[in-house]
DNA sequence: TGCCAATAGATGTTTCTACATTAAATGTAT
DNA sequence: ATACATTTAATGTAGAAACATCTATTGGCA
């Protein structure tokens, strides 16, 4: 469905605003149909961010901060999804020794396990992207980041 | 920057695994750069869309369940949203006659003042989208409709 | 008409987010 | 070496979101 149909505005000011409100309305989308996925997981789309960036340490331990830089929403308090983390056995927590105020932070078998089981369901979500080329998919990209650029103007 | 700089990640399973993420990562940079802009007049973007909506109407009442519809994000609690705007005399709530479940909003003096001060800040964050074409944007927003096409599959 | 499902919106509750503050450890400049 | 700013993470708190439930009203139909 159209945006149009979708909010039921038929004007927009500009196509920029239309992509703006498009950009936002698509990504709700996104998050709720995630959301719908890892429910029965228990698991939320933050928690998830963070395991992935757990696993793609390979085994290596990564500081809360780093997990802070890696993700998607900077904002989201870390280390309290960490805790959420510990508290199911997904991730282990130990305190980092060239720096004692940092703590490492490794993902456990049951993470691993855990993230096989929802391989899949991101897979077939990320596989209806397939409705559009790959080369529209980087060109989308592509214009993202270019949207991003002036991030620190006026 | 490139969301593998933004996110610390070199590698993607595929265009659509780097689209996803890029999604969620700009549209949470956008609502970031929003939500700053607003904080000053104390609302929230939620209640900013509302407020659009009801402007939209221009001056005909508008039912709870019709303002949900046409709101980016349909799984917010409008009920509430609305009182935030009565509380600040920015919206007016009546019952609906021919409804007697129902109830009409309506957009107050000063909340159309409130977004003709709001005005410029948006059109000033929509207008950097002028980094890209006008056909670029409109390109951009057919395709995130395409991808939300099949939104009642699997 | 009377019954029951459906709808509209309000409200209760738990969890999460945003933001500020705190506490400990480290870096740095004198 | 000491003082002070900075960094790192944890925590406190108010407000918001997510989700279920409740109440009132309406619509449909036997």
């Amino acid at each position: 469905m159209s945006i149009e149909t979708d909010i039921k505005q038929k004007k927009f000011r500009s196509p920029f605003q239309k992509l703006a409100l498009n950009l936002v309305y698509t990504t709700k989308w996104l998050e709720y149909k995630q959301l719908e996925s890892f429910k029965e997981y228990d698991i939320t789309p933050q928690q998830y961010n963070v395991l992935r960036i757990l696993r793609g340490q390979q085994g290596n331990p990564i500081k809360v901060s780093d997990i802070t830089e890696r993700m998607l929403d900077k904002s989201s308090n870390t280390s309290r999804l960490v805790d959420k983390l510990l508290a199911k056995n997904l991730a282990k927590r130990t305190s980092c020794e060239s720096d004692r105020r940092a703590v490492d932070v490794v993902i456990t078998e049951e993470g691993l396990a855990l993230l096989k089981v929802l391989d899949p369901f991101i897979e077939d979500w990320e596989n209806r992207f397939n409705i559009i080329s790959e080369e529209e998919a980087e060109q989308i990209s592509a214009l993202l980041d270019k949207l991003r650029e002036n991030e620190n103007q006026a």
